[in-house]
DNA sequence: ATTATCTATAGATCTATAGATAATGC
DNA sequence: ATTATCTATAGATCTATAGATAATGC
């Protein structure tokens, strides 16, 4: 049952790849290891050779997400502050976000949990978060650096929230509302 | 072993006081129904002659902290706007705020858990922040109504991000700097 | 020969229920 | 007599490990 060394890569990434999805999709708790290598085609018992335990995956999963995801906001650095203002909020505050929470926000999806269970986790939540800002800094148009700096957290703190807060609720009216009031407090 | 009707009640208010503390801090999955149990100061059998489920009393326990919350905030009302959002975003954006997830926000605490399990608690949460921007919204300054209820919506988008952020970051300096940053936008 | 993955299982949970117990309240 | 809480347990999870299997790579 042995496999190559390459198809080994190849299903640790496909392991990290499944469990960035089904973690953001139903939370720590809300995935096991054996469905977890089930969705990635292995059995659980071979989770152990590619992960010392269930909270590395979610530290290495978590770490794997928020990389792609900065990545995506500084390629749209080069279309121009406002072209780019314009796709990071259009891309975050959707009925499509909140409604896939498995391929959105790690932050919205996974932050609670990861707040509860500490470790790795908790430092690459902090470096998505530090990468996302980054990127909204320079989207900011504060007269100094320092006031687009403050602009750029309160703006990223906004969407977090809007995301939550639109999940949370009940009434779908409201939950739009929330994306809609709070991506105009941001493009005004 | 049975007990008077009074005490059926008072122990019936313990169970949700104390899962609204338990579930608020450890999340939906992290405390089981015994262990719950036992911090109320009964066994675990008692439990379903109190509440039908687990999630049950969730939504009980999150509707009781959300609408101590709220009456809380209307307290401040009669302060004044500028003490009222002061009061509002000092008990809010606060490092104690952020270390005390049992007595906090519902919102921060269990949004996520709640957006995934469905039912009863969701409308317990859309209530809550129903509730809580109708405040919000009193204290805004903008033109007209509508005007104040985009930026209550904002505001309290912003304070349920800063939170979510605050706790899931392992970099002590930036989670300050995220609470300042953001309490600094709302009240400029 | 080495090793990635497999099957099987240990041991510890979890929610929910069944039936016993004993104190309330008619 | 009724019923709130108790003890005990069913049945279904969960993470992690042990040892077998079989294909790779020296």
């Amino acid at each position: 049952m042995k496999v190559s060394r390459e198809q080994v890569a190849l299903n640790r990434e496909r392991i990290v790849e499944t469990a960035a999805r089904l973690f953001r999709e139903k939370g720590y708790d809300g995935i096991g290891v054996a469905d977890l290598m089930k969705s990635a085609g292995l059995t659980h018992g071979g989770f152990y050779g590619h992960f010392a335990s269930k909270e590395d995956l979610l530290a290495e999963a978590t770490a794997h997400a928020l990389k792609k995801s900065v990545e995506r906001w500084e390629g749209y650095l080069a279309e121009g502050r406002e072209a780019a203002m314009e796709k990071i909020t259009d891309g975050y505050l959707t009925i499509k976000h909140r409604d896939h929470p498995e391929k959105g926000c790690s932050v919205t999806a996974l932050g609670a949990d990861i707040a509860r269970l500490g470790g790795k986790a908790r430092h690459a939540i902090a470096e998505g978060a530090v990468g996302q800002m980054a990127v909204l800094e320079q989207l900011m148009t504060g007269d100094d650096a320092a006031e687009r700096r403050k602009q750029a957290i309160a703006t990223y703190a906004a969407m977090v929230g809007a995301i939550v807060l639109s999940r949370a609720v009940d009434d779908e009216a409201l939950s739009v509302e929330i994306l809609e009031a709070v991506k105009q407090s941001l493009t005004a």
